[in-house]
DNA sequence: AATAGTCGCAACCGCCAGGGG
DNA sequence: CCCCCTGGCGGTTGCGACTAT
C-alpha cells in the first residue's frame, strides 16, 4: 500500500477515540499473553474493534511497561532543547535518550512547552537562532523570491513535502507570540525580561510571563544557534555540552552517541549541498 | 453561575521506508 | 523491478479540564 490508512482502519466499524479501561484491559491482557507484534491481526485475537495501528499507538504511547507519566525533570527540559538545538525534530531518536518517554510525549511537551518557553526568550525555536533574526531573513527571503518566479519555484522544489514546511506546525500560542510584529528583539542573553522589550512586555500585560529563573536553572542563552549554516560546525566545537557529558544522558562516555555522529555528519552533507543548491538558484 | 478562551494530552492522519512475494 | 503490507514517524486535531471574565 504506502499510501493511505492500513485496510483494517478503513472499516465502517473500527471504533476511534480516547480509549476505555475495559479496552486497555483487554489489549494488555494480549501482549502479556502473546507479545507484541503482527499489529494488524492483535484487535481481531483481542476482541478490539480498533485498527492494528491504533492498538500499536496505544500501547507504545500509553500502555507499555516502565512508561513515566509524571512530569518532565529540568533535566530531560535541558537535554529535549538541546538535542532539538542539534538534530531537530527527531522525536523518536529525542525519546530515545529519555527512559519511559515517548516521542509522542516529548513531542507534546515541546509543542506546548518549550517552544513557547524558547519564544518567551527570544529564541526561535526552530531555528534556535534570535526571533529578530529569523524575522530578517524572512523577509529578505520573501524580497528575493518576489523579484524571481523561478527562484520561487526553486525554493518549493526543495521542500516537496510542504505540509511540514508550513507555519500550521507552529504551536497555536506560539504562533501568535512569533508572528507578533512586536517581536523584534532578542533576548535570549537577558533573563529576565528588561523593561521596554516589547516582546516580553506584550506576555507581562497578558499575565502568562513566568517567572524569572533562579541562578543555577537552564540558561536559555546556551540553546542560541548564532547562524543556521554555520552551527553544525560550531557545534563540533563545544560539544557535548556540560550539561550532556555531567549527566552522561547517553553514551557509554558520557558524550553524544555514534548515531548522532552520522546524523550530524548527514545534516553537514545536506547543509552544502543545500547551500550550493542555493548559490545556483538565488545569487546567479 | 454562565460563557468564552486557553491549555495540554491523547489520538488520528498522511506519508514514507523496508521487507517479502 | 514492481507491488503490497506493515510499522514507524512527525504534524495536526479533538476534546476535556481549567481559568478568566
Amino acid at each position: 500500500m504506502g499510501v493511505g490508512p492500513p485496510a483494517s482502519c478503513e472499516k465502517v466499524n473500527v471504533k476511534k477515540g480516547l480509549w476505555s479501561a475495559e479496552e486497555d484491559a483487554k489489549l494488555h491482557a494480549y501482549v502479556a499473553a502473546h507479545g507484541t507484534g503482527n499489529w494488524t491481526n492483535v484487535p481481531k485475537k483481542a476482541g478490539l474493534k480498533r485498527c492494528g495501528k491504533s492498538c500499536r499507538l496505544r500501547w507504545t504511547n500509553y500502555l507499555r511497561p516502565n512508561l513515566k507519566h509524571e512530569g518532565f525533570t529540568s533535566q530531560e527540559e535541558e537535554l529535549i532543547v538541546t538535542l532539538h538545538a542539534t538534530i531537530g525534530s527527531r522525536w523518536s531518536i529525542i525519546a530515545n535518550q529519555l527512559p519511559g518517554r515517548t516521542d509522542n510525549d516529548v513531542k507534546n511537551y515541546w509543542n506546548t512547552k518549550l517552544s513557547k518557553k524558547l519564544a518567551l526568550h527570544g529564541i526561535d525555536p526552530v531555528t534556535h537562532r534570535p526571533i529578530s533574526e529569523v524575522k530578517h531573513s524572512i523577509t529578505a527571503l520573501h524580497v528575493t523570491a518576489a523579484t524571481s518566479s523561478s527562484a520561487a519555484a526553486a525554493a518549493a522544489a526543495v521542500r516537496p513535502n510542504s505540509r511540514n514546511n508550513n507555519n500550521n506546525s507552529l504551536n497555536r500560542n506560539l504562533k501568535n507570540i512569533l508572528l507578533s510584529p512586536s517581536s523584534t528583539t532578542s533576548t535570549a542573553t537577558m533573563p529576565p525580561p528588561p523593561p521596554g522589550n516589547a516582546v516580553f512586555d506584550q506576555i507581562a500585560a497578558e499575565g502568562a510571563f513566568p517567572p524569572p529563573p533562579p541562578p543555577d536553572q537552564i540558561e536559555w542563552a546556551e540553546y542560541l544557534v548564532e547562524d543556521a549554516f554555520l552551527c553544525l560546525e560550531e557545534q563540533d566545537a563545544y560539544w557535548p555540552p556540560p550539561s550532556i557529558t555531567a549527566g552522561a544522558a547517553f553514551g557509554a562516555a558520557g558524550g553524544p552517541s555514534s548515531f548522532i555522529d552520522e546524523i550530524l555528519d548527514r545534516d553537514r552533507e545536506m547543509v552544502s549541498d543545500f547551500s550550493g543548491f542555493l548559490a545556483g538558484h538565488y545569487l546567479l
